[in-house]
DNA sequence: GCTGGCACTCGCGTGGGAAGAGTGCCAGGC
DNA sequence: GCCTGGCACTCTTCCCACGCGAGTGCCAGC
């Protein structure tokens, strides 16, 4: 177990770098933060911390720079969630409040986010698999073909093609507009299998195949998860990465149009709260030497999406949680408005 | 004007740059092309091609690069569109044609573009100006509460949320549609507003109101520019810029977050084939030293929006133009198809 | 257990010198 | 008149050696 003092230590060392980008000294530790001791002193607490595996040095004659282990004893011990202003609040709430539509509410929270935080920013779009039907809708555009049209609680508008085996009536589908809608609207995606389940049979038998077709493709769109979009802003600050530019950067702009990537990566923060994940703690190795902090959001208390930056292992983890946790609140409010 | 061999002189700078990204001399231009004259004839010619301003050496004892204006006259008069080869061909048809709706095609021209072209592909979404409306639907959410569905030819689905001055009954919707659908479906937007003029005439006085309050919101949708949405991809390959990194490639990211940027660009080319802007030709300064290649595509003979590359001046021209203007072919015809 | 002192290690910036690439110009030849 | 080979010149770049300074680790003393 580590003292209090080379706790201390670390924090400041995790806060000097963060400040300076460049490793620190000892001597630069005392002078900047009263810590009451000597240097002497401070360097053998750095040397016991790197023992440890919470800092390292980049050579010999340099100053240390913390690893990701201390990274995480400092987001988890060392550092609370830095709350935002008062004016920053009202800049959020005001600016999320202008969005037109679903689209517009996730462009400017991507956009907020990433000049916030100063970096990248990612917004999952409002899920699919945890909202609820508001309403199906069904045109004929010809004697054999449907548009399936589904409309969810979070205002997301998904449509699709439908080619039916055989011709299908203006008549029946009216009725299985009706039908449809008296079961599912309202409903929870998962609930939706079994409450069409049986739909096919209060149809004439030469409907039937058209029907179950219709009822499969609605099927197939609630639980295409793939479907599941997002959108990303803020690349720009990836140039203030570092010093070793092409090495760094490629891989992390990679890994950013790998939606799959991304959205796992997000998928994977379960907590209720802010989750961080600090360099190797993320799967992917594109993103080794960045930090992902994410957070759910929702409408309701429960969160329909995640939110979150990626950004250098080296970041204002205070800073970025606050701002990350303040956006998603706010979201969370227009989305429930709406 | 320049002599034939001067003219062959600026191609094989062009191409030898493009190949090495290194500054060429004489001695290596006569070594790789023959061009059947001694390393000191090719030095007077370049003397006089750069007192015309064509080309350029970063310092005295280096080669010579070509500068904007000799892009231009090598994309101009020196250099054609080299095709695609026939596997080429059938490579993007294939991967287009699997995708399964407007934001799958969008998406995967985006990523093909980057592929092809190793550089950073824009794909604006087809624009809504220019179709036609395929169904109008109205769907009654809670009493003076209406979503209005809107579905163009391209099968893009737009939707907006109407709020009612007075209720509105389930029969009025149901007529109201019924009106609407066969007013201006398949009709163009441009001539939607004349053709739904006198539309609220037709209702009882206590729903004028909502008729044309829906109506509104229906124009508004249809004219509404800034809806113009386009995906960019292939970023990473932004990485193989050029050597002074943050510099050069921190604006292009900033502008191409800027979608009215990146729209204005787009929109600027009125070529019918392919256009490039090279370097400074381009209006926003944080792309003068790239060059955007872009092409109008569209399901009809007719384009309704447009995609394109940006890349370093310093591009295969041929090639890219090729690629830009083989994928603008096949997405039209998935568009026409679907 | 803290402190001051001291020797040691390296990375980094500087400066000089050599190498190499490329040019411009000139005089001669087809 | 235009092309060619030759030559002197100009820079950039690479390399190496050197010295500086930051920072460390260790030790003896309080």
């Amino acid at each position: 177990m580590l003292s209090e003092r080379r706790l201390q230590v670390l924090r400041a060392i995790v806060q000097d770098y963060v400040g300076t980008e460049e490793p620190v000294g000892s001597k630069a530790l005392t002078e900047r933060h009263n810590l009451g001791v000597s240097p002497a002193t401070v360097r053998n607490d750095m040397a016991a911390l790197e023992d440890e595996g919470y800092i390292a040095q980049p050579h010999t004659s340099a100053g240390r720079i913390p690893t990701d282990k201390g990274y995480r004893l400092f987001v988890d011990k060392l550092a609370g969630v830095k709350p935002m202003t008062a004016p920053e609040r009202r800049a959020i709430q005001n600016f999320l409040e202008g969005a037109v539509d679903l689209d517009d509410v996730v462009a400017r929270t991507v956009r907020l986010l990433a000049q916030l935080t100063r970096q990248v920013a990612v917004v999952q779009y409002p899920s699919l698999t945890r909202s609820t039907v508001r309403h199906v809708e069904l045109l004929s555009l010809a004697p054999a073909r449907v548009m399936l049209v589904l409309i969810t609680d979070t205002g997301r508008v998904e449509q699709r093609m439908v080619d039916c085996p055989a011709p299908f009536g203006e008549a029946s589908l009216a009725d299985l507009r009706a039908r449809l809608n008296s079961r599912v609207a309202g409903r929870r995606f998962t609930d939706v299998p079994k409450l069409v389940e049986d739909l096919p049979d209060a149809f004439d038998p030469e409907d039937r195949g058209t029907v179950s077709t219709v009822l499969s493709t609605l099927l197939e769109t609630l639980v295409e998860e793939n479907e599941e979009r997002l959108m990303i802003g803020g690349t720009a600050n990836l140039t203030r990465f570092g010093h070793d530019f092409p090495l760094t950067i490629r891989p992390v702009l990679e890994a950013l149009e790998e939606q799959v990537v991304l959205l796992k990566l997000l998928g994977e923060a379960k907590d209720p709260g802010v989750t961080v994940r600090i360099g190797h703690e993320n799967a992917h190795e594109g993103l080794n030497s960045t930090s992902v902090v994410s957070v759910g959001y929702g409408s309701g208390g429960e969160a329909v999406a995640k939110l979150g930056v990626v950004g250098p292992t080296r970041m204002d983890y205070p800073g970025t949680m606050g701002a990350v946790r303040a956006v998603a609140r706010y979201v969370g409010q227009i989305l429930a408005e709406s």
